[in-house]
DNA sequence: TACGCGACTGCTCAGATGCGCAGTGCGCTC
DNA sequence: GAGCGCACTGCGCATCTGAGCAGTCGCGTA
């Protein structure tokens, strides 16, 4: 019997037989160290495989290799299931746990809205924390359908965290400077991104160009605006502003008109946590990570690969 | 962190990470015993699933269920790859380790014939004997196709075992009784009838009651005789002998111008050894392992499951 | 033939691991 | 409120396991 056959034998025998190495041994005729020397052979040539199979489950050696490919202070990474429609909830859940988990625990949490956010909102325990103030760091949607998404999400995660939220009432983008600066230099709206400006961490997911965007179905963009910033190069858009690979802002006008915390603010914050799913984000999510706009990156294994293969 | 989520965390320290279970409790602020235990919980509850993946992988706790709920002398069981179209072969290979490693090692083995064999026969290593005999049970084929691979059959395997073989110059089936007689009266048959009855161990395989039955392609059969078996019960044959589920011969009159060992010599074996693969003989597997007529079965984790669980 | 080299084997020993046990805290019952 | 059962924790200890080491064998070369 060759040695790889052997191999196969003693790996049956010790993880489905849970025999010791001295019973196979004696088992199959050989030397408590052969197999010993068998069994580590199985392993490294992958003719035995271990799997994490958990919803929760993580890619440690792949958080790694981000966390240091990308300077991040903190990744987590979580396996793309089979069937990708589940990897949004995924993703979300993983979030969730991250920001339970995270120490100190943030007094100040600002956060963005979108579908991504809304998951994660769903899915923080009761009592994450104790005594949290939940700021909403750009402008919000109302979303003809579901009317109040990002406040609801702002407030479920305060509710759950024992704390309150701090809503921007606001639009997203403004039709013209002008009303822009009004709003802003409104007192109450003033005093709202002046505490989202000091928050201690940043939560925020990013958006494609696309039209089926929350911009365009908000009616703050139109699907020919969308189409001009693709065409500037825009590929996706971090707490309403739109992006191009490098991280830079593709239309300075439209970004004056859009209500919220900067880039600058996420750049110099000390937790910023992008969390991303899926294959359309793959592109958003490499020029967040690559232009320090998040030192905390939530996402899943396939978008992860993706940024660790190329650039 | 409830023990689920911190199970799952211990078990990629564990095992992506090869961490000891001290290190991975000082990371985690668990005692080194917790994290123990919660690695013991991963793997009962599933959370750590770990595979033996290889060609020649065996299952050895179904074979254990095999023998016990047929009285086995022995049973070999290969998992069922995701393309149903390599299982001939994995099955077709595991016979032949085994019959390598069959101790005593036959110093006569009787074979039947026919595709399965055909493979056991080429996956047969050089030297797996020295000097065995090999016997044809039962009357070979012509195939207009491959002539003589029956012969063949047998050849190689007595060549690898530094033995000759034994052929039996007869067809499966004779058209009349009286033709039947007057060859297995004949000397030379008649002598390695008495060889092959007098076998250490049988090496077949079984057919299927089809149209594309070799004893059909042949010439030995009839399609219609097919349709008349199968009407009066026959789910597929053993050594060119027609079965029902229960083990019996379907048709006495056919079985007297079969010529070959009985049945009963398979019954009475020390070792009798069915090799068989694939969904299609599911039923003639049942039969034959539940009427006593092997001792050692081979086949893939399809058909062990299917033996299995009814009946 | 003698020598060197590499592959392999079995061994020692320290470190890692699983089992059984006793102690502790919690909730339930009487 | 006392008593009881149950689940969980940390620990001692026997066992299992992997790393490193020296001895052996086969082979090619000087």
């Amino acid at each position: 019997m060759d040695d790889e056959l052997l191999a196969v034998r003693v790996a049956e025998l010790y993880y489905d037989e849970n025999k010791t190495q001295d019973e196979i041994g004696a088992l199959l005729g050989i030397s408590r160290w052969k197999a010993g020397r068998l069994l580590a052979q199985a392993r490294e040539r992958g003719i035995v495989r271990i799997e994490i199979v958990h919803p929760r489950a993580r890619r440690l050696a792949i958080e790694r290799s981000l966390r240091e490919r990308f300077g991040l202070a903190d990744a987590v990474v979580v396996p793309t299931p089979e069937n990708e429609s589940g990897v949004q909830g995924r993703v979300a859940q993983a979030a969730a746990d991250f920001l339970t988990s995270l120490r100190p625990v943030p007094r100040v949490l600002g956060v963005s809205w979108g579908r991504t956010l809304t998951d994660v909102a769903e899915r923080m325990p009761d009592g994450w924390a104790t005594g949290v103030t939940v700021v909403q760091i750009n402008g919000g949607v109302s979303l003809n359908r579901r009317p109040g998404t990002a406040a609801t999400l702002a407030s479920t995660i305060a509710q759950r965290g024992r704390g309150h939220a701090v809503l921007l009432p606001s639009p997203a983008i403004l039709e013209r400077l002008s009303t822009k600066k009004a709003i802003e230099s409104d007192r109450t709206v003033a005093a709202v991104l002046d505490r989202a400006s000091e928050a201690n961490a940043f939560l925020y997911s990013a958006g494609v160009v696309d039209a089926n965007s929350a911009h365009v179905e908000s009616g703050y963009l139109r699907p020919e605006d969308m189409d001009e910033l693709a065409a500037r190069g825009a590929i996706g858009d971090v707490v309403g502003r739109y992006i191009d690979p490098n991280g830079n802002i593709v239309d300075p006008s439209l970004d004056e008109r859009t209500l919220g915390v900067s880039l600058d603010t996420l750049r110099s914050a000390a937790t910023a946590i992008l969390v991303v799913a899926g294959t359309a984000k793959h592109d958003v999510a490499r020029a967040v990570v690559t232009s320090g706009l998040c030192t905390v990156l939530i996402t899943d294994e396939g978008t992860a690969r993706a940024l660790l293969e190329d650039s």
